[in-house]
DNA sequence: AGAATATATTAGCCTAGGCAAATAAAGCCT
DNA sequence: AGGCTTTATTTGCCTAGGCTAATATATTCT
């Protein structure tokens, strides 16, 4: 063993190395909060803010009926999203139809103008990350993807 | 050219593959959710929150001394800011300083007990950020850094 | 110096999410 | 059927950030 040997940590960052804004963790809210900026932004023309888009592409794509579920799907409050859904229903873009065997729910649906919106959405949502994306190569940007799922998978 | 060759594409996500849970933005939220989750509850025996994390390793590496500096380095509201600070300093962890030459601003400081902490903070955040990041080498932390860091630069 | 402009902070109002309790309807157990 | 537990949603209250206007200093420009 050489007196200079290397020594493999388990662990990322150490006392000596991390810091805050430069590490993993400081980036990547940053770069949250940037992206949402973005999102936010390239809506705003639809008068549809960012979080209403996540919960409007929930339902578009089947992942979710009914306020539970998305609750579930994006740990969102309960609550919170009663009153999301409300301003989502008086917005004129979701419907909740009454579920034929459980009175306790309802079934969302997106109305004909949300349907309307739903390719526009995915399109400014695209068009964003593609931008933050601009110099990614396909190899990396599937990288990027799997670092992210493995730290959801570490939480 | 071979009638099968395969487009180079310079955008990362097309309308056919876009699929916003798996897609980079959806992840990067979802991380971010989890994480701060994570940090919010390692910081809560010392009654701090994530939020607070932020301003308190901004005020300690000297990265700000005044609540203007803290809102341009980090996009925070000037009045959230002011309300934030005097959170901290009723909280007996920040302390508001006359400034020599400028009666419109103050210096921040941390006080004794928010000088006692700060490395409890750090090594709070690290663990967190070391358990989301179990099982990565250290060169896929620092690609992953380098990702963010290039995503932030295309904002 | 005096006026116009820029900067730093603060206060008021609004929105929106988190939490806990309330309500209602299922589902289960016997 | 009657009672206990679970599930789904709603409501009220609290906290906290965003936006705008107000206030107080500084700075700059004649």
């Amino acid at each position: 063993m050489s007196s200079t040997e290397t020594v493999t940590r388990k662990e990322i960052y150490d006392l000596k190395s991390y810091d805050p804004k430069r590490s993993i963790g400081g980036l990547l809210g940053r770069v949250k909060l940037e992206m949402g900026a973005a999102v936010d932004a390239e809506l705003a023309p639809l008068d549809i803010t960012g979080a209403q888009f996540v919960i409007l592409m929930s339902i578009a794509l089947g992942e979710a009926d009914s306020a539970c579920e998305l609750c579930k799907g994006i740990s969102y409050d309960p609550g919170a999203m009663t009153r999301m859904l409300d301003r989502l229903e008086r917005r004129g873009l979701v419907r909740r139809v009454a579920h034929p065997n459980d009175r306790r729910t309802s079934n969302l649906e997106l109305t004909a103008e949300g349907k309307a919106v739903y390719p526009k959405l995915r399109a400014s949502a695209m068009k964003v990350l593609n931008r933050f994306l601009r110099g990614f190569t396909q190899k990396e940007a599937r990288q990027l993807e799997s670092f992210l799922q493995r730290m959801l998978e570490n939480g």
